[in-house]
DNA sequence: CCGGGCCCTGAGCT
DNA sequence: AAGCTCAGGGCCC
């Protein structure tokens, strides 16, 4: 198959940011501004030009039901197609708007995020604006969930390099691929193993491996597919309340997971990074404590719900991002000048959005 | 409610 | 070189 584009602009979309910044572990940048990842059971290679997306299927094992039934509301591609080839195109083209939310007009939002607080207008300009970039991205539930349970007291590189033992153990491979296997995220169904615990613990997954045994455990007895669509319809308050009754969420994982796979968009996931920017920027009245009560952790998310509306947890995910170590700008290449010059600059942008 | 100790692991630092 | 702290938390008391 060669490549396939879909228009999208690029101020639109920030490939790299989205892929690698933290919401999904599945992504590898292979060469040059080109990813490699799988999801929906497929082994997608993604790259930009100037205008378009572009895409490139690897491989794939039997098209994820539970994915296309709960995002696309249907458990196959449409039949109508004229051939083969125009069918495949279509089911690829609309699994990827789906997965990135390309339906969601991004600059229209990041203007109303700008006007909303200085602090947005702050970051995007600090950091050249590739932050308006970063998309949310409309995620797989039961990936999403094991992956962050995985996230607990950890970094990105590890996670990562969990959740593909993960997939090595319980997925089928799909393809190899510059010289690595890729495997598919495993669905409830495909987790049959009274020894679940015990080879995560051998996997070096630590204490998280009970989490993981228990917690796909009582999704098998809710029902999953079914339990998943209902979380999707409850408010965000009730789907974050159902989900602190498995093993292993708890607040912040809860939100990360109404967030990123059920579609709450005003869900914030409130970690110690995020306690940091709201102490600095929003609510310097914050004292800085071991562990966040949940009192705090009500106070920040309905502040930030209050500025940045219906889609905060977007503009948190931006914001998120833009403090991540390792996608900061190298503060050796500002010197004092240049830093008073983006200082100025800010000021009066601020002033601007401000009227 | 709140706060603290504990849980696994590996990287980075001292 | 061993010991420390820290990293997108959660559970239990």
């Amino acid at each position: 198959m060669s490549w396939k584009k879909i228009v999208v602009p690029k101020n639109e979309l920030n490939l790299r940011l989205t892929l690698l910044g933290g919401q999904s572990f599945r992504w590898k940048e292979v060469e040059n501004e080109t990813f490699i990842g799988v999801f929906a059971n497929i082994l997608w290679k993604l790259k930009q030009n100037d205008d378009s997306l572009l895409y490139k299927i690897e491989g794939e094992t039997n098209c994820d039901e539970i994915y296309l039934k709960m995002k696309l509301n249907t458990t196959k591609p449409p039949k109508k197609a004229k051939s083969k080839q125009f069918y495949e195109d279509v089911h690829y083209e609309n699994l990827l708007r789906c997965y990135l939310r390309l339906d969601v007009n991004l600059q229209d939002l990041c203007q109303k995020w700008k006007k909303a607080h200085p602090h947005f207008t702050e970051i995007t300009n600090l950091t050249n604006h590739e932050f308006l970039g970063v998309r949310q991205l409309n995620q797989a539930v039961t990936e999403n969930i094991i992956s962050f349970i995985c996230s607990q007291n950890n970094n990105i590189k590890r996670i990562s390099s969990l959740v593909s033992k993960f997939c090595e153990l319980y997925g089928t491979k799909i393809a190899n691929c510059e010289g690595d296997d890729w495997y598919s995220f495993p669905n409830i169904a495909d987790l049959k193993d009274s020894k679940m615990e015990e080879k995560l613990r051998a996997s070096s997954f630590g204490y998280r491996a009970r989490y993981i045994a228990k917690c796909t455990e009582e999704i098998k007895e809710k029902g999953e597919i079914e339990w998943y669509s209902k979380l999707q319809n409850l408010s965000y308050k009730e789907a974050h309340a159902e989900l602190l009754t498995l093993t292993g969420i708890g607040p912040k994982v809860a939100d990360c997971i109404c967030l990123m796979s059920l579609g709450h968009l005003d869900s914030i996931p409130v970690d110690t990074h995020v306690f940091q920017i709201a102490k600095a920027h929003y609510l310097p009245s914050l004292k800085p404590t071991k562990s966040i009560s949940s009192k705090v952790y009500e106070e920040i998310k309905d502040t930030f719900r209050e500025i940045y509306g219906p889609y905060a947890g977007w503009a948190q995910t931006i914001m998120f991002c833009a403090d991540l170590k390792q996608f900061q700008m190298p503060k050796k290449n500002l010197n004092t000048e240049e830093a008073e010059k983006i200082q100025q600059k800010i000021k009066i942008e601020v002033k601007i959005t401000e009227k």
